[in-house]
DNA sequence: CTCAGTGCAAAGGATTTGCATGCCG
DNA sequence: CGGCATGCAAATCCTTTGCACTGAG
């Protein structure tokens, strides 16, 4: 993938300014952390994040996640298995939808075709009106066997 | 809806020959655990349970939950509150997804299009087989803030 | 400087498990 | 009868929190 680096500081700016709006520092800690998810390009638990960067403190990581949730910069996903998956925010990444393997616990993006996606859309809307719910996002998530297990 | 006393001895009926032919037990307990998620019709948690039959035991519940779970009774679904909801599995309750409050944690039943439907399993199957990934069922789920929130 | 952020260790809380007893088949 | 199922209480383990310290702005 080209650009891979101006891809990330262009995140970090955008996180950075995002979290300065709401009166939130980017610090060093954050930083990495949003780092490891980017790299990862997947969603990841906490063991995984920490595993990637042993420097980042369990505590810490949980704190920082739950800003950034809260700040729109990540994702939260409760896959079912023992941890919750975190992924950066679909501003950042694009809509897009899972697959998740009930063996392993492992979560792949997966990308729907933009004419299903709108018809999705519109479905749910309709929908959602009709029950006075106000929709913020829909999550599509296709549970099985990964090729691996 | 008429024939609702039928309705519920019919999937007593069903539940019971399923967890026979895998060597379970319909106990009383598991069979009142059936009946409180049958006649409440919308995912329970625990709590929920326990306080809707006081008579039922965590733990047993919890057990029974699990059983039922992996003889593809029951489903379990994992929305991010606190607790893990749980409602009669789609051969019993048919095919739908969730309308889900991100404020009280309280979950929905809803139906799509049978042709949005078709399509969205369409899609999702030909992603599935391009990644060598085995799909069991999916799940569509809408995100945002029930009527009363 | 000041206060949000950090790291450690301890607490919290949903879920699971050990064990003696009860009940289904 | 024999073994699965139950219920109580205790254990487990992911996640959150208290507190003193550090670093960002």
């Amino acid at each position: 993938m080209p650009g891979d680096t101006d891809h990330l500081s262009e995140i970090h700016l955008e996180i950075g300014s995002r979290l300065a709006r709401q009166d939130h520092r980017y610090t060093t800690g954050r930083r990495h952390l949003v780092s490891v998810l980017a790299q990862a390009g997947q969603p990841m638990t906490l063991p995984d994040i920490v595993t990637a960067d042993p420097d980042l403190a369990q505590s810490s990581v949980y704190r920082n996640l739950d800003v950034l949730v809260r700040s729109g910069v990540i994702r939260r996903i409760s896959a079912g298995g023992d941890h919750t998956h975190f992924e950066l925010a679909e501003p950042l990444l694009g809509h897009h939808h899972h697959l998740i393997c009930i063996s392993c616990g492992g979560i792949e993006d997966i990308h729907l075709d933009s004419e299903v996606e709108m018809l999705v859309d519109q479905s749910l809307t309709d929908i959602a009106s009709r029950s006075g719910f106000t929709p913020i996002h829909h999550s599509l998530d296709l549970h099985g066997h990964c090729a691996d297990c």
